[in-house]
DNA sequence: CTGAAAGCGCTTACAG
DNA sequence: CTGAAAGCGCTTACAG
C-alpha cells in the first residue's frame, strides 16, 4: 500500500499528498497521539497549553481524523442517517423531502458530518436499517419522519440508544425528542380565514389518519370550528388524487353542501379542484379553496391556491442541528418550529395578484 | 468496550447480539481469517469446495463486514457518493433529483450500498468533496449530474481514481461513463408533434447554456427545425421564472410572433403562460406550449401542458447499477436511456383529456 | 497530566 | 492452496 504501491503503479507525483495522521500531529508537537485524540474530542487529561498547541496545528494543517477509523475504534462515524418510509413515487411528488435534506446538509456540513440517505418501503424495514447501522457503528444519529400511531420506531431507537430527532412532532409518547408544528395555531389560522370571508360550512379532505400530523390536523380542525361557528365535515383519504377527487364529489353531493375545501396537500387540491369545475361551481365565488401544504404547484392553477407555506429549508436546519446536540451529549430540549404563513391566493380571495406578476397584470 | 462495558452498563440482555466477525466464520468452519476474506471478495487462492462452505455459512448467519473495516484496510466502503451543486431552492423544485436517488437506491440496497448524499454551492466544492471522499477512502464512487462546459469534474474524477458514472450525458469530452438521454430524438418528438399541428414559427425558451444538456436542446433544435421548415428564435435563461416572463414577452413582441413555445423545463412554461394569458392570446389555439421536462405542475395548469416525460426512477437505478459494474471493475459501456414518451395535453391538443379524469369529463 | 500498548475488524503481502 | 502476521488510523483503559 501506501507509498510503495503509490510509486510501483507510478501515480501522479513522488509526494503524493498523503493525508496528515493523529501521529504525524503528534510526532510534529512532540506529544503523544492520545494528547491529540483528547484535544480533538475535547476530553480532560491535558494542559490547556497542550490542547491549544495541537488545536493549532491542527486546524493550519487542515487536518480531520480518518471517518473509517474513528468508527472502527468506537468514536463517531461523523455521519447522520435519514431513512424514508415511502415508495419512490410519493417520495418524488414531494419538494418537502429535498427541501428538509438540503436545510440539514447546511447545518451537518458545517459541522463535516455527512448524511447517508435511504429509501425503504415500509416502517420495519426502517427499524432494521437503523439496527444494522448502530451495529456497525455506521451514523451517530438519526432524523425520523411522518410519525404513526403504534409506531416501532420511538421503542427501536430508544433501545438500540440511537440520538435521533423527530422532524414534524411531537411525539405523542414524549419518547422523541422533536421539532413540533403547531398545527393547532396552523389550522385555526386556515379557518380564521375563512370565517373572514364568510364561509360557515367547511369540507375538509385529509389525509391518512394514522399518520401523526394528519391525526393531529384531524382533532385540531373538529376542536377549532366549533368555537367559530363553523361546522366541517371530514373525509380521510390515501393522499392520492383519486381518492381526493372521490373525497370532494362526496361532499360536494351532500344537501347542505360545504362552501370551503381544504386539503392536506396540494396534490389532492388540484384533483379536487378539478371536480369542483365538473361540477360547475366557481372559485372561489362559490366555493373557496386552501392547501395546507404549498409548492410551486399551488401558483401553477388559475385561480392560484391559498396556501399554508413552511420554511422547510430553515425547519431542516433547525433539526439537524438538535440532532447534533442530541449527538454531543447536550440533550436538546424539544422546540417549536416557526408558525407557517398563510399565503391567500385567488382561490379564496378574487383580489389576489398572481404570484411573481406586477400588480398591474 | 464489548462485554464488560455492556455488562457494567446493564444493557438490553446478556447474550447481546454481537454481530458476528469475520473470525467467528472462520473459527466455526476450522479455516483461516484470510479464506473467508477471499470467499468474501471473489479472490483466487482457495479451493471451490472450501468457497462454498464459507459462502453457505455466512449466507445462513447473514453475516455482512463492518464497513469501517474494510474501508480503513483499503476495501470497498459499500457506499456510493452523489453530490449536487445547486442551491437549496433550485433543488427543492426540482422532483427529478429525488426521484433518481430513489431510483438509485434500488440499485444499491439489493447490494448493501449506501447513498452518501451532499449538497454543495458549486463545482470546485463538489471537486473538493471527492477529494476528501477518496483520501478517507469513504466512498466507492460517485454519481455526476448537470455537466457543464469547462467542467472540472471529469477531470478529476480520473485523476483520484473515482470510479463514477456520468447521469445524463453523454461527456463530450468522452473520458466519462455516462448513461445518456438522446436529447435529438427528443427534441424531434416535439417537432414532429408541433409541425403535425401546422405550426412553422417556434419560440424556444432555454436553460443555461453552459449545462452541457441545454447545449445539446440548443444544437438539436437548431438542426431538426430548419429539416421541417419550421424556423426557431431560441433565447436563453437562467431558469429562473422571471427570466421565463421576459423571455416570452420579448419573443411575442416580434413582428413575426412564434405560434408555439417550448419550454426548457416546466417552471419556465407556467411562467410563460401567465404572459401569454396576459397578452390575451389563446392556448392552444393562438400559441401552443411544450415543455421539455413533466412533473405534477404540468397537469396543474388549464390546459395541461404538453411534456417530455422521463421514468427517472428507472434511469436512476440504470446509472446506479453501471457504477456498481464500474467499482467492481468491469468496465460498463456507456448506454443510453429509453427516449422520453410525449406527454400530449391540452397547451398542444385542444381535444386531449386532462389527466386523471375519465374522458366523459 | 502523559505515554506505551492493546484493540476495533477487516485486507493483503508474505512465507509455507 | 493455506495460515500467521502486519497494518489501516483511530480511541481508550491502564500504568506511570
Amino acid at each position: 500500500m501506501g507509498r510503495t504501491g503509490a510509486d510501483k503503479a507510478g501515480e501522479p507525483s513522488a509526494r503524493a499528498e498523503r493525508r496528515p495522521r493523529a501521529r504525524d500531529i503528534a510526532e510534529l508537537l512532540g506529544v503523544s497521539e492520545t494528547a491529540v485524540s483528547f484535544a480533538l474530542n475535547g476530553r480532560a487529561g491535558i494542559s490547556d497549553e497542550t490542547r491549544d498547541r495541537i488545536l493549532r496545528t491542527v486546524a493550519e494543517m487542515g487536518y480531520t481524523p480518518n471517518y473509517a477509523a474513528r468508527a472502527l475504534s468506537g468514536g463517531g462515524a461523523s455521519t447522520v442517517g435519514f431513512v424514508v418510509a415511502r415508495s419512490p413515487e410519493d417520495v418524488g411528488s414531494e419538494a418537502f423531502f429535498l427541501q428538509l435534506m438540503s436545510g440539514m446538509q447546511a447545518a451537518l456540513s458545517a459541522s463535516d458530518y455527512g448524511l447517508l440517505f435511504q429509501l425503504v418501503p415500509d416502517v420495519d424495514a426502517e427499524v432494521a436499517v437503523y439496527r444494522r447501522w448502530k451495529a456497525e457503528n455506521r451514523v451517530d444519529g438519526v432524523v425520523l419522519v411522518d410519525l404513526r400511531e403504534d409506531d416501532p420506531r420511538p421503542a427501536a431507537v430508544a433501545e438500540l440508544g440511537l440520538p435521533s430527532v423527530l422532524a414534524g412532532g411531537p411525539d405523542p409518547s414524549g419518547r422523541l425528542v422533536s421539532v413540533a408544528i403547531d398545527d393547532v395555531a396552523a389550522v385555526e389560522l386556515v379557518l380564521d380565514h375563512l370565517v373572514d370571508r364568510g364561509h360557515h360550512r367547511l369540507g375538509y379532505v385529509a389525509g391518512e389518519p394514522h399518520l401523526a400530523h394528519v391525526a393531529r390536523r384531524i382533532a385540531a380542525i373538529e376542536r377549532a370550528a366549533p368555537q367559530r361557528g363553523v361546522t366541517v365535515s371530514i373525509v380521510p383519504t390515501d393522499f392520492s388524487a383519486v381518492a381526493g377527487a372521490r373525497a370532494v364529489a362526496e361532499l360536494m353531493s351532500r344537501p347542505q353542501a360545504p362552501t370551503a375545501l381544504v386539503f392536506d396537500n396540494e396534490v389532492l387540491a388540484i384533483s379536487g379542484i378539478d371536480v369542483v369545475r365538473a361540477l360547475g361551481r366557481a372559485i372561489p365565488s362559490e366555493v373557496a379553496v386552501v392547501s395546507l401544504e404549498d409548492s410551486l404547484i399551488c401558483t401553477a392553477t388559475r385561480p392560484q391556491v391559498t396556501a399554508l407555506h413552511r420554511e422547510t429549508h430553515e425547519f431542516g436546519r433547525v433539526v439537524a442541528e438538535h440532532l447534533l446536540a442530541e449527538i454531543a451529549g447536550h440533550g436538546s430540549p424539544s422546540e417549536q418550529a416557526p408558525l407557517p404563513r398563510l399565503m391567500v391566493r385567488g382561490s379564496t380571495d378574487s383580489a389576489a395578484t398572481i404570484d411573481g406578476e406586477p400588480a398591474a397584470g
